[in-house]
DNA sequence: GACGACATGTAAAGAGTTACATGATTAT
DNA sequence: ATAATCATGTAACTCTTTACATGTCGTC
């Protein structure tokens, strides 16, 4: 009966308020995605096994001819995720980056394309921290609900990838002026 | 004859020097490994395809009755790892935390618990820079041969895990200090 | 002699993505 | 009408890890 990190999103998610799966994945999208992604694939899956193993409960918010399954976390649910919330046990931090990869063994290329590289890297993370500006103003609100930790960790991602655009600024800088 | 990232960590240990698979092992973890981890299982089959594709050439360096195949990028590798290199299209930069997906969902659970989480979080980040920290003087002697990128990257890594180490101190003090 | 580092490889399991398949409702 | 959004689900595939299996060489 060991849950998948994937299933203390889910769950996460639900003890805010009952979610159909789709509300899971447009709730994930804007939230967790940027630590943690989840799709469809697992999402319906791992929806049905919880609700087996007792730790979320489906009621049929069907409106007409159109299927709707509302999911909503049980006592024994609840008491899983905070048992797994409140353990500090050390968990690494992976990180998959394939342009970070490229500006690594980028010494293989030209300057001017590695600077390209910096640039489209440096986009990317701008546009990252700008997305999560623009949810920060809607998390803002869900705040008030008791959700602190959620703008918090929102603002770690703004401040996460406002660093790494900072730091691809200033290697750009370094390898255009001095070169 | 489409090579995944993982194929480019390989052709890009290699192009530095020729290396046996346990060799690349061993460079991986100290260097790659913050951003594209591999492990043998992807490694040694891996290198029998780039083999059989061309991308590299296998040597036997064995002494007396321990095997030892080092394998050495060819042109059409190097090529293969340049265009790959030079090719700035946007990728996304894949994370995934679980003790960040905690801190997310830990309105769920005590202040203590919440701060014993981020001090644990902490101490990774702060672990993970001393690592790297300890790496960057063995990288710093590589770099005269010319792998400046290399030391540049291990700095993004050294960077950014004391902003996440700096980031958990700062929530600490205002959750320990207003609450 | 035992331990740690060197060395190669495979098989099975697990995690996750993508593409597909289907259809209803709402807004333009 | 038609496009976007809401909605559920599966199957195939890809990627990655983990565990296993085997054996050498140098050093304490």
């Amino acid at each position: 009966m060991e849950l998948a990190n994937t299933a203390y999103v889910i769950l996460g998610l639900l003890h805010e308020r009952p979610r159909s799966g789709y509300d899971i994945k447009q709730a994930a999208d804007h939230s967790t995605r940027h630590f943690w992604a989840i799709s469809y694939g697992q999402i319906y899956p791992e929806l049905k096994r919880l609700t087996d193993e007792g730790f979320v409960e489906v009621e049929d918010a069907s409106t007409g001819s159109r299927p709707r399954n509302v999911y909503r976390i049980t006592e024994l649910g609840a008491a899983a995720l905070a048992d797994w919330a409140s353990d500090p046990t050390l968990a690494a931090c992976e990180l998959r980056d394939e342009m970070l990869l490229k500006v690594f063994f980028s010494d293989a290329v030209s300057s001017d394309e590695k600077l390209d590289l910096l640039q489209a890297m440096r986009a990317r993370h701008e546009a990252v921290a700008a997305n999560l500006r623009g949810l920060e103003g809607h998390v803002a609100g869900v705040h008030k609900a008791g959700h602190h930790m959620h703008l918090e960790v929102m603002r770690y991602g703004i401040g996460l990838h406002t660093w790494c655009a900072d730091w691809c600024r200033d290697l750009e800088r370094r390898l255009g002026g001095a070169d």
